[in-house]
DNA sequence: CCCTATGTTCCCAA
DNA sequence: CTTGGGAACATAGG
């Protein structure tokens, strides 16, 4: 989510008001995408992990960026490798890259844009959480990432959220009590709100509209950071697979 | 070379 | 209905 917002928050001033002038889908996994060309970009959104762009004639250009996908923003047109569409438009072109290729597209009616879930930028309800979880059975870390009860916290943000919460991961949903919650909400709030004033995090390739990494690797307390000691106890971090994730955690102050 | 990892989500089966 | 596992794909590292 943070390395969305970040995309959202740079597309917005440069495409909005601007004009398509071509589409080229240079990987047909993509689908095809007809009639944009002369269509104005009127606004551009973020929902959940998703990027929308406002057309002219009321549809939407929702994209998501998956694992690997990402924008860039250049004045030319040169294909860097694994670039898989290209936008363009009188002032420069907009390039989606993507090596996993795991990245789509759509068009969608406004209707669609409705979103039932809680977007996770901002202030959680504490009340809606613990509704949400309910009687269920699954992994505190696994009902984070479910993007239908909060939009937007992806594995490394959850990681990090439950460690400043002081939750082990694998603990059961239903078992968290209203203090738990509170704690989740709050330490939500402080990571990824850093997390988006960092312009997201490079583990790897990540890289906002203009090609530079972001900053919050740097303020990562247990993520990727197995054997290291945990920057609150001094306890060694661990790692363990939950949901077919690799998931960071510390011993000693997540419980 | 083979096996395992990696930022996500969908689909299926228990 | 809920939950967990594998697949979609490309690449890097042990």
């Amino acid at each position: 989510m943070p390395e969305v917002e970040t995309l959202c928050r740079q597309l917005r001033r440069v495409i909005v008001g601007e004009e398509i002038l071509g589409i080229e889908i240079l990987d047909p996994r993509l689908g095809s995408l007809e009639g944009l060309e002369r269509r104005k970009i009127l606004s551009v959104r973020r929902q959940g992990k998703a990027l929308k762009l406002k057309m002219s004639q009321g549809t939407f250009l929702s994209f998501h960026l998956r694992m690997t996908g990402r924008f860039q923003w250049r004045p030319d047109r040169d294909i860097s490798p694994h670039t898989r569409l290209v936008l363009s438009f009188r002032k420069g072109h907009l390039f989606l890259i993507d090596p996993r290729r795991f990245a789509t597209v759509a068009l969608q009616e406004i209707r669609e844009a409705f979103c039932p879930a809680q977007d996770s930028l901002g202030d959680l309800d504490t009340s809606y959480l613990s509704e949400a979880a309910g009687k269920r059975q699954l992994p505190v870390k696994s009902f984070l990432m479910d993007q239908r009860v909060i939009a937007g916290i992806g594995n490394i943000y959850a990681c990090e959220i439950l460690h400043r919460a002081g939750i082990h991961p694998t603990r059961k949903v239903c078992r968290l009590s209203g203090a738990d919650w509170s704690r989740v909400a709050e330490a939500a709030k402080a990571v990824l709100i850093r997390a988006v004033a960092c312009r997201g995090t490079t583990i790897s390739d990540w890289r906002d509209l203009y090609g530079r990494p972001g900053g919050y690797q740097k303020h990562l307390r247990v993520y990727g950071r197995e054997g290291e000691e945990c920057p609150g106890c001094g306890e060694v971090v661990r790692r363990m697979m939950l949901g077919g994730r690799g998931t960071w955690y510390c011993p000693g102050c997540q419980r």
